[in-house]
DNA sequence: AATTTACGTCAGCCTTGTTGACATTCCAAG
DNA sequence: CTTGGAATGTCAACAAGGCTGACGTAAATT
């Protein structure tokens, strides 16, 4: 069954198929989040605490309602993680000079500390995983990812690949 | 640089790609996520009660233990989840005639229509996913997610492949 | 001057993770 | 048989981190 006419297998559409990939996905996202969460746990912080470092040490000075749109949490969700992190002097924020409403926000010398710390451990663990699957496997892997994004994160995702702040 | 003496390219693992790698898994994790979420909001279930479901549905029979290793969450948090699908008449609970202390899930026709509905909305991202990817892409796709996974994980997942109950 | 935008904060709720305490059941050793 | 330990499942209470709603302030825009 399901040999196309132009003779493309299609055995890769099958719901046992698609049910495999389904799992592959959860079982993987907890490999992909188990050591920073091993880090972060006994620190008082969280997977929140995590994304938050890890996109303003990407886009270094962005503004909160920019990391709001990254995230898709609610500025209140977002506010109190920020709030710890820059009473612990992990986070610098700073009052915008051309437009007085924004806040930067930027890692201090502490947070980047941290954040090397948590990318060391999960990129440790994706190099691991890259390498044993080989560059082929890692470019499909990148291909369904991005095709399994929402169009809006999909945005998100290529706007961080162009670059900076 | 880092081309090796076999003249394999490493280019794939520089920290650059890793982290395009780790960004493309949290927002393809998310978009994974969606459809389900969009469907429970509003009955009074969240993503725990889809994980529950999902993988009772696939091993009919399955003790509450067994639910527990594959979950990875404490029988407290799971049972509060159970209760409310038992209670709702969606999973229904017999205990072990063999051994009397285990409870064998099931999901009732109630609970069998709610999976579709839920698996059918995950599917179908998957496989639009899949489609737009293709065949071999989704080969490699499935490969690093294996090799994400931490040991423990990827025997649960193997396990679930061979079969049943 | 009035409105809109960006941000912060207070209050309260829900889901879903955690520990601790406890009941039931089975099995094996005395 | 009985007793104790191990496995299993339940109840209670708490914490993290989502959410909504309401409100305040400062800066920009009209």
């Amino acid at each position: 069954m399901a040999e196309r006419a132009g003779g493309e297998s299609l055995l890769f559409l099958t719901d046992e198929q698609l049910r495999k990939g389904i799992e592959a996905m959860f079982f993987a996202y907890r490999g992909f989040t188990a050591d920073p969460d091993r880090i972060l746990q006994g620190l008082d912080y969280g997977r929140a605490h995590h994304r938050a470092i890890h996109f303003i040490h990407r886009s270094p000075g962005t503004t909160v309602s920019n990391l709001l749109s990254i995230l898709g949490v609610t500025k209140q969700s977002l506010n109190r993680v920020l709030r710890t992190l820059i009473d612990d002097g992990l986070v610098r924020s700073e009052k915008g000079r051309v437009d007085g409403r924004e806040r930067h926000l930027y890692l201090t010398q502490k947070g980047e500390a941290l954040e090397r710390q948590l990318s060391d451990a999960q990129r440790a663990r994706m190099r691991a995983a890259y390498r044993a699957a080989g560059p082929a496997a890692v470019a499909g892997f990148r291909q369904v990812l991005e095709a399994m994004m929402d169009p809006e994160m999909r945005n998100a995702y290529n706007r961080l690949r162009e670059g900076g702040a």
